[in-house]
This record gives C-alpha cells, structure tokens and sequence, in this order.
RNA sequence: GCGGAAGUAGCUCAGUUGGUAGAGCGACAGCCUUCCAAGCUGUAGGUCGCGGGUUCGAACCUCGUCUUCCGCUCCA
C-alpha cells in the first residue's frame, strides 16, 4: 500500500511535470478539487472520450448522442430528486469531532428506542423528524437532539454544533437584473438532459425501444470533502447512456450492460482482475438494482462506472411535473407505456486516471556496466496522445528536411511530433514519458534509400523499413490496438 | 469540516543561534557530427505560498489565510 501511494504521489508529479494534468488557476494557489487538462492530457481525455462515444453511437445502430446544455429548468431538479435528496442537512459533534448526516442521527435513536421497546416513542421521534425536515427547521431539529439526549456514539456527549446545510448543487442566476432572475443550477448529472429530450429524440430519430441516448459532458458537484487527485472533483465529466427498454425486462437488460461495459473497459488492454463489480445493497431513490465496475487505482478499488436500473423513476416524474406524457406505444405489444431505464455512467476523468495508473510505468533498463531506467506510459496506441514521433538523429545533412517532409505525409492521418533538439536517446525517453507509441528516426541511409527506422515505445526495437509504409504500418498497428 | 504534516528555481532539495538565497537535474542557445537519459560552453528563472505582526533587519519567530498530502468524515 504504500509503495502504491507513492506511485500515485508519482503519477501526480509526472502529470504535472509532462503537460498531462495541472492544478486548476494554479498561479494563484489552484483552487481545491479542480484541475486543467494540459496539451498532453486533453489529446488523452479527448481520445477516450471519442473512443466511448463511438463505441456507443457507432457499433450500436440503436444508440444516439445528444449534447445538452448544463444549464437546465430548475424544476428538472425537483422532479429528478436532487433538489430534496442532495442537500443534507449535518450536524458535528465537538468532542468526537464525527459527522452526521441529521436524519441517520435521529433515525439511529428511533431504532435505539424501538430494541428497547418503546415502539410509539420510536414513531413520535420519527414524526417529529419528519416535520422538522420538511420545513428545513434547523434550530429546531437541533433542539429536538438536545431535548431527545441523542448521543454521539463515539464521544458519548450532546456536544453538538448548530444543524447545517451541505447544499451539493452549485446555484447560478440566469437573467442579468438581480430581481427578475431566477435561481438556477449547474447540472449535478447529465442524465436529466436525456430524460427530458426523451420524447424529442424517440419522435425526431423515430428510435423503437430498445434503444439508448448517449451523451458525454460535464457535471458539477458542491462535494464536502473532494480530493484524491482527479478521481473526486468538483468539476467533472461524465460519458453516460441511458438506454430505455420495456417495463419487466430491465432484469435481463441490467445485466447485459453490466456485460456489455465491463468488455469495454478489459478491451483497453486492462487485465480483469484489475477490475470488480461492487454491488449496492443499499439503493438511491430512483434504482430498482445497481452496480459499480470498481478499477484497482493505486489508492485502492474505487468506483469508475455505476450501472442502474432506474425503473421508470425519472420519467414519470417528468411526466408528472411537466404533465406533458412521457410514454411510447410499442406496436410488439400494442400498448402505451412509460418505458424502464437501464443507465451506464462511467467518470470520464476517472477513465483518464485509471489509464493514467495502468500506463505509468518506471523501467530499471541497467545493464552490467550502466545503470538506466525510464518512466514510460504504456498507453494502448489509440489512445496516446501523440501517435508518432519524427525524429532526424542529427539537425544537418539535409535530415531535417526529409523530416519535414515526412511530418507533411504523417500529420494529416494522426497527431504526430518533431524534434530535432538533443541526442536521440534523450528524445526517445521523453517520447517515453508521454508515452508516444512510435519513433520514426531519419538517418544518413534515409537519403540514400528513403527507409527510416521505427522505434516501439514498449518494446524499444527497432525496425527499418521505407518511408511509403510508414503509414500502412502505424495504421494497422492503431487499429489492432497493440 | 475536524486532526496531523508540508509549502524555498520547472523538479529534488540545502540554507548553520533571524543579517535581504544556493546546488544538482531540467529548460533555452550553441559545440561535439550522435540510434536509447545524466559530455562541453554559455544564458535565463525565485518579492522563499499569500497577508498582517515582532524586529534596525524575517526564508527562519508569531498570528491569520490559501493550497497539497495522510487519517477521519461525507459521497446518487
């Protein structure tokens, strides 16, 4: 473990140092959980991101994308339950110095009162709660605990600090006259902007169920606590599908897509012991059945993509807020109904460090009579952010210009790099570093026969072979993505 | 949010009992005429996280603040 600490304390560094990751408006001290993607870490991050897109709307004919704004009606919020299930209200023991969420507190002591039989004073406590809740009565609920003698069951005191709100939706006004705007938020998730263009999209594309809505954008969270690099931020993009299907049959759908996206993740080239589904016991509001595809980071198993079964929950509150009907008639069955929900959410950040964990590699390269090692990213190719480097091993001789020359054939298919500067060796390892699968290096022969040697990043071989197959060669390779 | 630790050049760090900062690597420009880092020469970079206070004088003492890390806590 902490060997893996360290590693992950080194990814941070090699992020930062190689133009992969930086702390966000770092010049005035960053700001806390938020985080740039430099020039090298949004090719990679563009790169999934493309990669999960098409494998959703290219390979699935019944799978279409949309893009919705971020900033949505605020009734959306009502209807989906953020706006009563993602502000808790918390209250601090001073002396155990523990944190709790106010109603687990209080339901804890009903619990308590009930074992001990008092089931009516168990209900009366829970009524009380209820009320207070329901018209955010913090001073009150605060009293209620003190006057109940409810316990930290760390500390055993009633030390309590005063109930406060942990409000997870960052609010905005829209309209520029103080008075006349309105209250809005910053997508908390980027499910709502699919739920309420379900009827656009299924009328519009003529989609038969089943069939599913993909979007990848950003979603923002007030987290308490949000650390841990870029796995927890407050700012964060999200690649999800929401895929509709017949009430009754979200068991067997469920399931297919728990299949489905773990493939996903293992076809990377990430062995599958790395990876375990966790399921929920205790389910959100809106799930009938969910699960997290948990990935071995150097911190541990922690969640990068949540599968749920979300029923019908969501848009049949949006049929009831909006009372516009959120149904389909499917002709197989010759019936109108709401149709089930079956979501894949994966953190495309996280996909982002997940790759960043598996690829980091540090090399001992020494040999009897040099001690060498390297920092290599062993990304699977399509995903590297530079696909090919041009490197001519001297800056005279007229190399230079065939590397040029060969840089105008090669840029137009995938991202590629020139540099001339430093001993080639130097260029191999910072090619390493960014983790550029392929070196082209352009010697004295090239000018004879017109070959350059290619260079492997994993293997560090080389071959030589003429400059016309270059791109033959490196196209193949990116296809069979080794 | 609580507790603990840390913050000096791009990175890793040094800086003696307070006397306005150094090294190695890196970067940049050249040279060596070079197929796997650490050869040579030169150059540029720091109001010592930020802001008060003590002092003739603060990187060093003190208070606050920000950020990061570790542990709790929280997590749709």
């Amino acid at each position: 473990m902490a060997s893996d600490t360290k590693k992950f304390q080194a990814i941070i560094s090699h992020c930062k140092e190689y133009g992969f990751i930086f702390p966000s408006s770092e010049i005035y001290d960053g700001l806390s959980a938020v985080y740039d993607y430099g020039q090298w870490g949004s090719e990679l991050k563009k790169n999934i991101r493309e990669h999960w897109w098409k494998s959703m709307t290219q390979f699935h004919e019944n799978i279409v994308g949309i893009d919705a704004a971020i900033f949505m009606h605020p009734t959306t919020w009502k209807a989906s339950g953020h706006v009563d299930n993602f502000s808790d209200p918390m209250i601090d023991n001073r002396d155990s110095k523990k944190r709790y969420r106010v109603d687990h507190l209080i339901e804890a002591h009903a619990e308590a009162l009930e074992t001990a039989g008092k089931k009516d004073a168990a209900e009366k406590v829970i009524a009380t709660m209820e009320s207070l809740l329901a018209t955010n009565d913090y001073t009150g609920l605060k009293k209620f605990i003190e006057d109940e003698k409810i316990k930290c069951s760390v500390s055993g005191t009633s030390n309590w600090t005063d109930v406060r709100q942990f409000n997870l939706m960052f609010s905005t006004q829209l309209g520029s006259v103080a008075e006349d705007a309105n209250e809005i938020f910053l997508r908390p998730e980027t499910a709502q902007g699919i739920f309420v263009n379900f009827l656009n999209v299924q009328k519009s594309g003529r989609m038969k169920i089943p069939f599913g809505i993909a979007q990848v954008g950003k979603a923002f969270r007030n987290e308490i606590v949000a650390r841990q690099f870029i796995f927890r931020m407050r700012e964060f993009e999200q690649m999800e599908m929401q895929y509709f299907i017949r009430p009754g049959s979200q068991k067997e759908w469920y399931e297919f897509w728990k299949g489905e996206r773990m493939k996903w993740h293992v076809n990377l080239g990430i062995s599958s012991d790395k990876f375990r589904f966790h399921d929920h016991t205790k389910l959100a509001h809106y799930a009938d059945a969910a699960c997290d595809i948990e990935y071995n980071f150097p911190i541990g198993f922690k969640e990068l993509e949540g599968i749920h079964s979300r029923t019908d929950f969501d848009l049949k509150n949006h049929q009831e807020f909006s009372r516009k009907k959120m149904q389909y008639f499917d002709p197989e069955v010759n019936q109108n109904y709401i149709p089930y929900v079956i979501e894949t959410s994966v953190g495309l950040d996280r996909t982002v460090m997940m790759l960043l964990s598996e690829a980091y590699q540090e090399e001992d390269l020494s040999t009897n009579d040099k001690q060498d090692s390297r920092v290599v990213l062993k990304f699977p190719p399509t995903l590297a952010p530079v696909k090919l480097a041009v490197l001519p091993l001297t800056k005279k001789d007229g190399l230079p210009e065939i590397g040029r020359r060969v840089m105008d054939i090669c840029k137009t298919r995938f991202k590629c790099f020139y540099e001339e500067k430093d001993t080639i060796g130097k260029r191999y390892r910072r090619m390493d570093a960014i983790g550029t699968p392929f070196c082209v290096t352009i010697d004295h022969q090239t000018k004879e026969d017109d070959t350059v040697t290619i260079r492997f990043r994993d293997s560090m071989l080389q071959e030589r072979l003429p400059v016309s197959s270059l791109i033959t060669l490196i196209e193949s390779r990116l296809q069979s993505n080794n």
